[in-house]
DNA sequence: CTGTTAGCGCGTTCAT
DNA sequence: ATGAACGCGCTAACAG
């Protein structure tokens, strides 16, 4: 890392120095402070000759609307905070977008807080994040500390819970039941003849619950001995495949279920490295919405979840609460968005 | 997407209703708002048992400080503000991590804008944001439009342009040339006897700068046959699957460098499918941070960039500026993180 | 359609 | 070590 520090060259940007004010627009433009803030805001409660005045005096100062201001007096900042373990996990990034796009076209802004799958972490994260005053919060996941959930709760503003369900959402939930998905892919898998299975997942709670789940509805169809490894997320191709290694110790198995597709493709390297093909001597399954890993691995199953609908629907939530002004939130919303079972067959 | 709305129980959080504040504390505690503001920011000047009956207090009313309020009254908001081409490419997720770790931990929060690789966009959001009155701009390259700079500057705030490096930053600038890059690039592989070059880009600007610069030092060597290929972003593996066929119709070719390790996955794929070995029959030369494609694709080579250390160093300068109260600018600061090209050898 | 008054909740600056 | 007065920049609510 090659460092230089060097004195600036004296090159002063004209114009202003102080920061302009609202009264300073006002003044320039021969009108009161107030009709500056209405022709900015709600430019159709203002006579258009006037409108055009004030913007011109808004180009001629270069005046910036301070926010911190207009939120204190309103009591609306126009910002929605986001928590989400991580940003390294591909599985929320089309969400991100997605919600991010609909909110921006809407004037809102996006505080971003990372809880690193920390409920702890989170429960700070949301404490300081609600002295920012923000119009609505999304949480990733419905696994919170007793103390977000009321903090949350006391804020009074929409709560989005995403990538869950739940019956006892705080406020509006949007996601795909965990539960069910395990539960389905056991069932799906059985009926295509797998008996001998392997699971390998990350000790992400909503993996742990997808794969728990998956194991008892086995159980159910008396698939008892399950090969089963838990490793520490995050889960890199890495872990996958030395997770592939553990879990392929002991019998021989037919099927390797992983809790994300980065996880699945150190397993296909692992079989690769072995000598096994995939599907036929090994199959291996996916979760997330890696698209690179279905162009890459053509072999590989998976089980798909549309993270950019889960993020277009949770902007539409907010903004329809935003618009009704109903800051107290009186109604639960619930929207189940389900996943899809890829399958690769083994012919 | 199965939806249900439902009427609420009647389930009514006990605790104030509105918002407490600060006079509301200081009645409980039986003391003045200033020494309760006092007691949350700076508790070395109060009395430890004053100390105590505020802090008390807070915990009873279950009081949140509004920091529109604070950073209004003391001009300072505990916000930085990070503008990203997209949350997608995974380039970046190292950076955003270390960068939001550095700077959580010193309790500033983040604003986090997309600017989908359009200078344009860019401009727009930089003016929205501004009103947030940030205490500093993080900004994804060096291409600006003037209105964006101009703006920066007249903020007066710090500015820190990452992932490139510029000998005219508009304030402080931490990353690597993707210029030098190119050409480095292009005298290793020349040195190591390549001959027959394909290059293989999306239309990012940064991706185009290397390409250039690559392609330019080539020539230099007396290199011009050059099969280049250029894609609209964003790179994925199928566009780099793709890719790869446009690059290898006509002359064959040793070695196809492309511009992200994403693409250079597609290209993997292609190569397999047409049977070549790599890097025996066509080497392939990645750039970035994708860690899982090193794993996956032992026979990748790749251009390797340190995000994180990007990010770290990110806060660490802002950290630094917010610490010595320049909020002017008077000193440029230019760090160079470089890069490290990872060769996977023929043999 | 436009102006006036009042105050959002807090920190700065003095005084005590 | 603590308190009182004032204002940060803006908008709600009303008046005209």
């Amino acid at each position: 890392m090659e460092e230089t520090d060097e004195r600036k060259q004296g090159d002063v940007v004209d114009g202003p120095a102080e920061s302009v004010t609202l009264i300073d627009v006002a003044r320039v433009a021969g009108v009161a402070p107030m009709t500056v803030s209405r022709a900015l805001h709600r430019p159709e409660l203002v006579r258009s000759a006037t409108q055009k005045r004030v913007l011109d005096a808004v180009r001629a100062t270069g005046y910036v609307p301070n926010m911190l201001a207009g939120g204190l007096a309103s009591s609306k900042s126009s910002l929605v905070a986001v928590l989400l373990p991580t940003i390294a996990s591909s599985v929320f990034a089309d969400t991100v977008q997605a919600l991010m796009d609909g909110l921006t076209a809407a004037r809102y802004q996006t505080l971003l807080g990372l809880t690193g799958y920390s409920a702890q972490r989170e429960e700070e994260l949301v404490e300081a994040i609600l002295g920012r005053r923000p119009d609505g919060v999304v949480l990733a996941g419905t696994d919170h500390t007793d103390v977000t959930v009321e903090r949350l709760t006391r804020a009074k503003i929409p709560v989005v819970e995403i990538w869950d369900l739940t019956d006892t959402p705080i406020d509006i939930v949007i996601g795909f039941s965990h539960e069910k998905l395990g539960e389905e892919l056991a069932r799906h898998l059985v009926k295509k003849g797998y008996r001998r299975f392997g699971v390998l997942t990350v000790d992400d709670p909503r993996a742990l619950r997808r794969a728990n789940s998956f194991i008892h509805e086995l159980q159910r169809h008396d698939i008892d001995n399950v090969s089963f490894e838990i490793r520490l997320a995050p889960a890199t191709v890495q872990v996958g495949r030395e997770g592939a290694s553990a879990v392929l110790e002991g019998s021989a198995l037919e099927i390797i279920v992983c809790s994300s597709d980065t996880l699945a493709q150190g397993v296909l390297a692992e079989a690769a490295s072995r000598g096994l093909q995939v599907p036929q001597d090994l199959a291996v399954m996916g979760f997330g919405d890696l698209s690179m890993a279905a162009h890459v691995y053509p072999a590989l199953s998976t089980v798909r979840v549309d993270g950019g609908a889960i993020g277009a629907r949770t902007a539409q939530a907010l903004l329809e609460r935003f618009a009704s002004g109903d800051r107290a939130k009186d109604y639960l919303v619930r929207v189940d968005t389900g996943f899809t079972i890829v399958d690769r067959d083994s012919a």
